[in-house]
DNA sequence: AATGAATGAGGATTCATTCAT
DNA sequence: AATGAATGAATCCTCATTCAT
């Protein structure tokens, strides 16, 4: 999380240690994130991370490529992420809440991408679109497993299918990228504590009869 | 709902009896739900409209003014129907239940107006995205008021920011279109249900310690 | 023919007065042949033709488009003329030799043309290659009927396959654009008698034993 | 003419065990052949020749270095095996023959390297271009001498300037690499057979009055 | 003798917009 | 109200060549 915030202050030129494809995918995370995908010229994006056109696409087939490249890093730590909290130990309910509470303090610890992630998808071509999809898909099911388990186990309510759960909750998620801002009221961890705690909430087995009976 | 429908059916030439402004209009959220707003030139958008490019700059002075033209359209929408609801009768949790329900409905009704929504914003100039930023948040905080109230009123739990919860479910709104498909396993109606029941239970007062105590 | 020593001398700008379209197919014949299709650039070429590039781009949706329109007006002519002579009345040896005269002719009054077409064939696209390739043909056997018709009536030795016959012919046709110069020695009238003569010379039935028996 | 075969067929790598510069000189006639000079990118002819950049740069000084080496290559062959002709025994009639036949031959059973001598000549620098044209010129000369020999002895009609039958034949022999494919209904010797033919029968002398009298 | 990362100039093409008609 | 030819700036990408190792 540390990292999101250095690569904000350290914009410019962009520490000329790192490797250059790290550099490149550092500035173009950011300028997709601030201007868009199109809006982001290539020569904008080898300046700021202080390259040539040619190294760039020595690295990159396309900026496209560079754009796929932003995808994949952030597929693989979400991923990682996630493993890590499915597999510890724990009551499901806690380890649930614990996995839904990270989600949301990742992304608001990478915001640029998750803003780029849902905003640009249909920059990629077809097939990277449908490998994107798939891969996050996956990612979805490992969630779902997860209430799926607590349904079954009656930890969780069953009258709403798992999947329209899962899709409601990335999506709040996801919509983080429009309003959250680091220097406002809550913190991502504070965000995260509520929208775990809205998540379980709604998942509480026998609910109480709502307004519409 | 039908218009959806209708206007997806009758892409091509578009009724040549509509308005031309219309037939634009039409064209335009079409064509910049399915490719992007950058994606899609103005050629393409005028050949689908079945006008000439005089024509289209006779009515809109730029691509742009088309663009922003969709969002005001959906604006006036969703700000006319929340208020319908907003000022019926009966219980608070009855009204926001509907409310929220109805959200849903005319999203998924008109999903190609949310998908450009979200994800061409930062398309708009500065001022233009301005005022939509703003017209949005009149809207959210209509939502907002009836949450409050309905807190204030020890209906709702009041441990939760009002604002957070707005939010919450509006990302899960938005999110419908990432997943939503007219021909899949839920209908609108269906999703309204369970997304109003989520946004209902989550504000049940007194919740049970989660696992997370 | 006083069109291509027109056209070379009137090189620059070109009359403003011929339409953009006429005005791009010229300056592009001549440079192509001057300095090559991959020599020359889209900017020259428009500068050369005194437009832009956006209006060449309004008229050919590329360059090798540009490069394409040259075939097909050769193509078109070619075709044309060799009908003309085909079709005159006269006995058989007398009209070919008249259309062999003249192809040498024509090709010496538009060099710039021959020199481009077996240059840059393998410029055009697989599809459009194909299509040269299928009305090239098709005009080498208007030529091979002649040579056929001559061998079947015994005016022309047979013991020589047409087809053969006519590649011979056409490559040293095809070859002036490699040798011939305006202000050389042998005047294209002159040239056109002499390939003429030795076409027919080779076709003369009874050759006595040459020199390998 | 195994040659040729053996390049052909050998293509990919290229047999490991040759030289560097030999590999390369054989991709390089290859590839040229095939899409053109400036369509075969430095990096597609060292990964074809199974070397890397550097070591193309080693031997050769330029892309166009190379296709310099290709025409060196040729003309040095051409001129020898024109000599082993012309010194030789027997009749000038035969030896005549026998020569045309040769470079027919010689020319089908390297096809890539005619293709490449007629169509990327303009890709050499000036000065280079105009030394393949000297070397070149002495080669059609060498021939023409044949010829003003036979006319001087009048066993060739002395009617036609020399010079126009050279660049006639070479046109013919030149124009192969259009339409002569291996697999074709002649073959090389057979082509090259009637080629000769050809030319002795036009230059037989007292010809019997042709259609145009 | 050889590597391959990096350069940077150059090229084709796209496209929103204007304007004379 | 409408046309569509023309503009010209902006953009992505290619590629021969260099050079430190």
């Amino acid at each position: 999380m540390a990292d999101a915030t250095d690569r904000r202050s350290a914009s410019p030129p962009d520490p000329a240690s790192l490797p250059v494809p790290e550099r490149l995918l550092s500035a173009a995370t950011r300028l997709f994130a601030q201007h868009g995908f199109e809006r982001t010229s290539v020569q904008e994006l080898v300046d700021a991370a202080g390259v040539t056109k040619g190294a760039m696409y020595h690295y990159f087939s396309s900026k496209e490529d560079l754009l796929f490249a932003v995808y994949q890093r952030v597929l693989a730590m979400q991923t990682r992420r996630l493993e890590e909290f499915a597999e510890a130990d724990g009551p499901l309910a806690e380890r649930l809440h614990a996995a839904a509470a990270d989600v949301v303090l990742t992304t608001v610890d990478n915001l640029d991408d998750t803003v780029i992630f849902f905003r640009s998808l249909h920059m990629l071509s077809e097939e990277r679109r449908g490998a994107v999809r798939k891969e996050r898909r996956r990612y979805h099911e490992r969630f779902r497993e997860m209430i799926r388990t607590g349904q079954r186990q009656g930890v969780f309510r069953a009258d709403v299918p798992a999947d329209l759960v899962v899709n409601h909750f990335f999506g709040s998620v996801h919509h983080l990228g429009m309003w959250y801002r680091p220097d406002g009221a809550l913190s991502g961890a504070a965000i995260g504590g509520y929208y775990a705690d809205l998540l379980l909430a709604s998942l509480r087995p026998d609910p109480a009869p709502t307004g519409t009976g």
